[in-house]
RNA sequence: GCCGUCUUAGCUCAGUGGUAGAGCACUCGCUUCACACGCGAUAGGUCACAAGUUCAAAUCUUGUAGACGGCACCA
């Protein structure tokens, strides 16, 4: 079977997934071993608004890599898939389209309609990235494919809201809370992001005082809240407003008077040292409000403009038309002392950048005490979760644990999970599973349902036990049974405290068990500019682009080649050098086929007695990569994996190996092709994890694949390179005598070349080479002579106890205190060999005269340990015999 | 304000107290019958800076500078 010159990505990533996804080999079923342990990932579910960005692809390629290598191993493998329905993204997907093609909003539709708009708009465009996934090769077990508003996984919900509630972990309360104008919704603080803006005003209003000719000074930043303050706060021991504690202020353009209050939270030296209050608007104000029994007076409308309570003049108002009305305002009656530039930091809504303003509101909250303690009992007892990489994050996540603040709930959206609350005439609440037992709670007074729905994180926080079939009315599956706690979680930073806390939490409470033990935590994959990849900045990379330029695993490989945790600037060159990587991985297995009549695959063709030098050191070196290959992947150490892998099979096996066999492969030695087929065949399985297309496309090509070569615990199934065993390495298939002889072979022909280079021979002029050695050696060089011959292109090989050539000879010296010379009559250019012998020499006496010094050293020599000083001065002595004889050489030349 | 990360070759990045590494780019040579997405040979580093610990520091400690992240505050 003859293979193209090169390999083509897309004609392998068509054709495997089907077959691999229809074959049901993602499914655990798959394991038929009634004893094999279970492995399982529940993948981070994606928005149903999204599409597949180089984030996911990075998370997805290692989830990947887990899920094939432990399926490989045996393991009962699950890697669950789904989607999240990303409350606040939808909605205002389907708002917008609403808006757009009927110029209607959601309240001329009405609620049901809306939600039903909702479910069209998911079935319609819910699975781009589900598909993006299937190209990525991603083996999840669509089978089990989850999205948070599954009948199931609401039941879930309800029922966990109503226990937390039952127990009074939920609460429904009046609090300053995050609004956002433009969504019309609460958020939590972790929605709420900050932005600093240098052209902030800092503006001094005077108060005047009653009774008095005075006035008071406050400053603000949002000078339209004074129009609900309800107080003037000033520090107790503030001898400046001693006096006017208790008096009143005419709070202008109002008509009020307030109360001046001493209050410990007023920083006397800053700004006037009196700071206006307005408790419905502001935290620290509800404080004090709090403290001091003030009116709570809420100015604004849920878009953002005043309403009534502000005044007739600003009813209606947008805040910040207001802002500069109220200034205006104040000018107008000389209360307006300055306005100061002010660099100021403002909260804004994650998702809408819309500036977000503190307001009084009415909201459900998760207190969230004991389940802080829950997530901080589990890292305490069990360590859980490991992060990799440990620093920062697990003090990050301990420590934000440590300072947390109840968690806002309810969220003023159609689209979720509705809040399992109904409320009579009377404002009385029932909590209750259904709609019949609340009805049975309140006895039978009419009642409707609050119309919030629940934060998505909520219903994502229940994830690792609903997927597995919790919903509170069943609490025990086989799957929660079998793959409850997950083995590792492979997210991003972002949602460490948005979900990763809160799926510890609220697993512990309701499935009585771990979520997943171990966190992958990766970094954020930036653009060309080095900043985070986004819309706005043009600067993002997609994924599928990269797919159809460089092909799927070229693009899998290189994103596992990131050190796990670290940030990398995107750049197309590294997905370049995989790309190239893909393609000789393609093309040694094209050369191995090419003369491959007659032989297949056969392990135990590994296991033959005396083989020849070169089959020795590839089987030594191909054990350490597979031992060592396991071992990074089981730290997550994937960077390292791909290097291993990477240089094992390019400088290896194919630089090396292949080389070295040319001749018995060009005539037609079975036994040899068999040996080279079958380590390929291994290196290819090796690479499976990262490369799950290419080495499907290649394995299913080699002669003796069949299902026979399956993990035992697949037996059944069709042959597949992702059913075949992950090679574990042998310890004692580790050969060290065969890798320093073959060495010493590498370096000799190294040396050759270099003289041919250096020497600016042409490759078409064959020359003798003279090797002087011990006897031990000169037995290795004499085996491999022929492949010696091949690689440093010479037409003859002298090997004895001295040199004995020319004087028109280049030479150089190799390890084991061995020799050889080039003869070189008529083609020597006796300046440049002199040159050549003498960088040698440099570079020689530069790390001795290094080791000189050390080991002169009384304090290394007596306090390092003994074998590193042994080392050091066989190195010494050897260094002293190469210069030696190179300086010999360099005599010899006069 | 508190906590933390990063700074290594021209570029992008690995690096685990013991001789500084890779890929790409650069230079030189090669139509060697798997691969020019290739092969061979070079060159390229004050490991940000300073001090300390140590026989020994890119690696540990402290400080400085620059880049960045998280949290808190923000009248």
């Amino acid at each position: 079977m003859e293979l193209a010159k090169a390999y083509d990505p897309k004609s392998a990533e068509e054709s495997h997934y089907k077959r691999w996804e229809e074959s049901g080999f993602f499914a655990p079923e798959i394991n038929e071993d009634p004893d094999a342990k279970p492995y399982s990932i529940v993948i981070p579910p994606p928005n149903v608004t999204g599409s597949l960005h180089m984030g996911h692809a990075l998370q997805h390629t290692i989830m990947d890599v887990l899920t094939r290598w432990k399926r490989m191993q045996g393991y009962r493998t699950l890697w669950l898939p789904g989607t999240d329905h990303a409350g606040i993204s939808v909605q205002r997907k389907v708002v917008e389209q609403l808006r757009k093609d009927e110029n209607k909003s959601p309240l001329d539709i009405g609620r049901e309609e809306f939600l039903r708009r909702c479910w069209v708009w998911k079935e319609q465009y819910g699975n781009t990235i589900t598909e993006q996934m299937r190209r990525e090769g991603a083996s999840v077990d669509w089978s089990r494919h989850r999205f948070t508003m599954d009948e199931s996984l609401s039941l879930a919900v309800r029922n966990v809201f109503c226990t937390l509630y039952e127990e009074g972990w939920i609460y429904r309360g009046l609090r300053i809370v995050n609004w956002c104008p433009k969504d019309k919704t609460v958020l939590s603080d972790l929605e709420v992001k900050e932005e600093t803006r240098k052209d902030g005003k800092l503006t001094y209003l005077r108060y005047p005082i009653v009774g008095t000719d005075r006035t008071l000074t406050v400053a603000t930043t949002r000078p339209e809240t004074m129009l609900g303050d309800t107080a003037v706060a000033v520090n107790p021991s503030d001898e400046r407003y001693k006096d006017l504690v208790g008096k009143m202020v005419a709070l202008p353009l109002t008509g009020r008077e307030i109360l001046i209050v001493a209050d410990e939270y007023v920083e006397a030296e800053f700004g006037t040292g009196a700071v206006k209050v307005t408790p419905a608007h502001d935290p620290n104000d509800y404080q004090i409000g709090e403290r001091h029994g003030l009116e709570q007076l809420l100015i604004m409308n849920d878009d953002g403009t005043m309403n009534a309570a502000a005044g007739v003049e600003f009813d209606g108002l947008d805040r910040f038309a207001a802002r500069e009305k109220v200034v205006a305002m104040f000018d107008e009656l000389g209360l307006l002392e300055k306005v100061e530039d002010y660099e100021i930091t403002l909260p804004i809504c994650e998702r809408c950048k819309t500036i977000v303003e503190p307001i009084l509101s009415e909201q459900w909250f998760v207190k969230m005490d004991e389940m802080r303690d829950l997530a901080l009992g589990l890292m305490e007892s069990e360590g859980a979760p490991h992060f990799s990489p440990q620093v920062p994050h697990e003090k990050v996540y301990t420590s934000w644990l440590e300072n947390l603040k109840d968690w806002t709930i309810s969220r003023q959206l159609w689209w979720g999970h509705q809040i399992p609350a109904w409320y009579d005439t009377d404002g009385n609440v029932y909590v209750a599973r259904t709609a019949d037992e609340a009805r049975e709670k309140a006895g039978g007074s009419e009642l409707r349902q609050d119309s919030d729905v629940l934060d998505t994180w909520f219903s994502s926080g229940l994830w690792a036990f609903s997927t597995f079939g919790w919903n509170g009315a069943v609490t025990e599956t086989n799957d929660l049974d079998t793959y409850l706690p997950t083995d590792v979680l492979v997210t991003g930073r972002d949602i460490i405290f948005l979900w990763v806390s809160r799926m510890m939490m609220l697993t512990k409470k309701f499935a009585d068990k771990t979520a997943f033990r171990d966190c992958v935590i990766t970094g954020t994959v930036l653009g060309k500019d080095g900043k985070p990849m986004s819309k706005s900045r043009n600067n993002g990379v997609d994924p599928i682009e990269m797919f159809d330029k460089f092909g799927v695993d070229a693009t899998r490989i290189y994103l596992a080649s990131i050190a796990t945790g670290a940030d990398i600037k995107w750049n197309d060159n590294g997905v370049e050098t995989y790309r190239n990587f893909a393609n000789k991985i393609w093309n040694a297995t094209r050369f191995s086929l090419l003369n491959s009549e007659g032989a297949k695959i056969d392990h135990s063709s590994l296991m033959a007695d005396a083989l020849p030098l070169a089959d020795r050191w590839i089987i030594s070196r191909l054990n350490q990569t597979a031992l060592d290959l396991n071992k990074a992947l089981g730290k997550y150490e994937f960077h390292s994996a791909v290097s291993m892998l990477y240089h094992f099979f390019w400088d290896d096996f194919c630089d090396w190996y292949i080389e070295l066999k040319k001749d018995e492969i060009n005539a037609g030695d079975v036994e040899a092709t068999t040996r080279i087929l079958t380590i390929l065949e291994i290196a290819l399985r090796m690479l499976h994890p990262f490369m799950p297309y290419l080495t499907e496309e290649l394995w299913l090509k080699l002669p003796g694949t069949s299902s026979e070569l399956n993990n035992p615990a697949y037996s059944k199934a069709d042959a597949s390179i992702m059913l075949t065993k992950f090679p574990p390495g042998d310890a004692l298939a580790l050969n060290g005598s065969a890798e320093s002889e073959m060495n010493a072979v590498i370096e000799v022909i190294k040396k050759v070349r270099n003289i041919r280079s250096e020497m600016n021979i042409s490759p078409s002029i064959k020359f003798t080479v003279h090797i002087a050695a011990e006897r031990d050696l000169q037995d290795v060089m004499e085996a491999n002579k022929a492949q010696i011959l091949k690689l440093a292109r010479a037409e003859n090989l002298v090997i004895s106890d001295s040199l004995d050539v020319p004087k028109a000879s280049a030479k150089a010296v190799v390890a084991g205190n061995a020799s050889l010379a080039v003869p070189l009559e008529g083609l020597i250019d006796f300046d440049k060999e002199r040159t050549r012998l003498n960088n040698q020499i440099n570079k020689l006496a530069e790390e001795k005269s290094r080791l000189d010094a050390q080991l002169s050293n009384q304090n290394f020599v007596e306090r390092a340990p003994a074998e590193k000083v042994d080392a050091l001065r066989e190195r010494q002595s050897e260094l002293a015999h190469q210069m030696n004889t190179l300086n010999n050489n360099l005599e010899a030349l006069n």
